[in-house]
DNA sequence: ACTTTTGATGAACTATTATTCATAATATGA
DNA sequence: TCATATTATGAATAATAGTTCATCAAAAGT
């Protein structure tokens, strides 16, 4: 019985699928990966211990998926904006930006990526593998924005990783601290703060050599 | 026997307990809170599981001891700094720079702390929080140090807070990546380059409005 | 209507681990 | 030297949690 198209059978597996990991991931976003069991899993999405495992090989595995989906969508939004075709201060300008809607719209996601992302020692090493992939793949490309921006003159001459990774951290540090408690205006005018900051030191002493 | 010097006994608790100390830090430091039982610091510090007993309530509090004591350490070397009576350049300067240091000397409190801080979730709440106090204070203190500064028209006119933030945040990201494999040289490159760039943002533009 | 397949179940199994406590070892002071 | 106090010990305990599997329920296919 090969059929392209899914029964209705598959269907509403697959949205099993979809309610334990929304469950899964409500809980591992506020509890942290070794304060949620499988029962609270279970509990939380409404199935049976054991239905966990006709879904996923282990805990871990469970876990794994969901950070990979989470790095998956922030890389998505941002990698695009750094391969299009805008000159580079409105690329980087734009990155920054989008991380409001970023923000506002996975903050589960980010909390379980911001969270658990930086220290390789609490969660199992194979299950960051992904994330940590994406994450360096991103900040590669931030940083050979920045340089080509250098060379077209367009930017000012910093240091490229440097700067990278202090912006990188910066964003991160913030949409950690938004997701605590989400507000949008909030989100979006500190955002403008930062992009402030760092285009002021990036862009090209014109009109803006006094405040 | 109620004595004010103490005895060769109790001095040599003490080196046991510091011991225990020394051990679970290596351990915690390198794995995580979870990822470390009470066998394995008995292993480490050769000392029995009993013994540990005897030091600690709980491993949660070996733990929050150890936590607390890294940041009022960290504490001890930052806060100094910013109550000196240097202009705010300076102490914004040595702040940056003193972070080569502090990694120097406190690999593993480094890692333990900036490892395990930011996540609320991984650790027990109450073993976080004189560590996240001390935190808060030392952002408070650098803020009102970019206040003072601008107001005495040393730094210009940028967001305090915003700015406390990055930088903290950026000194952060260096000194966890840092602790991977330190190289003191690669550091003091690495702190060299984060001072100018935060000092290009926060100097009144006198001599350097050009490159 | 009956068989088969698929998915759901949760009690039971196993492993791990924080913690305790009766006992042993050692030092102290008389 | 002996009694007492202090510290160290590690097997035993108890609780937690990841995983399995025999069983059940329901839908699909004939």
């Amino acid at each position: 019985m090969v059929n392209v198209a899914p029964t209705r059978k598959e269907r509403e597996k697959l949205v099993h699928r979809t309610e334990i990991l929304q469950a899964a991931l409500n809980l591992f976003s506020s509890k942290g990966f070794h304060n949620v069991s499988m029962q609270d899993i279970a509990m939380e999405s409404e199935f049976a211990v054991g239905t966990l495992y006709n879904f996923f090989q282990s805990k871990e595995q469970l876990f794994t998926e969901l950070l990979n989906d989470c790095a998956e969508k922030i890389y998505q939004t941002l990698f695009p904006i750094l391969q299009s075709n805008l000159p580079e201060n409105e690329k980087i300008r734009t990155y920054i930006r989008v991380h409001g809607k970023l923000a506002e719209d996975n903050i589960e996601f980010i909390k379980l990526y911001v969270s658990e992302y930086s220290t390789l020692t609490t969660v199992p090493r194979t299950a960051t593998e992904k994330a940590e992939k994406i994450k360096a793949e991103l900040l590669i490309e931030l940083e050979n924005t920045i340089k080509a921006g250098i060379r077209k003159n367009i930017l000012r001459c910093v240091d490229a990783r440097i700067t990278t990774q202090s912006l990188s951290a910066t964003l991160q540090s913030f949409i950690l601290e938004s997701s605590k408690d989400f507000e949008k205006a909030k989100v979006e005018k500190e955002l403008a703060e930062i992009e402030k900051l760092f285009l002021d030191v990036l862009l090209m002493p014109e009109k803006h050599t006094n405040v």
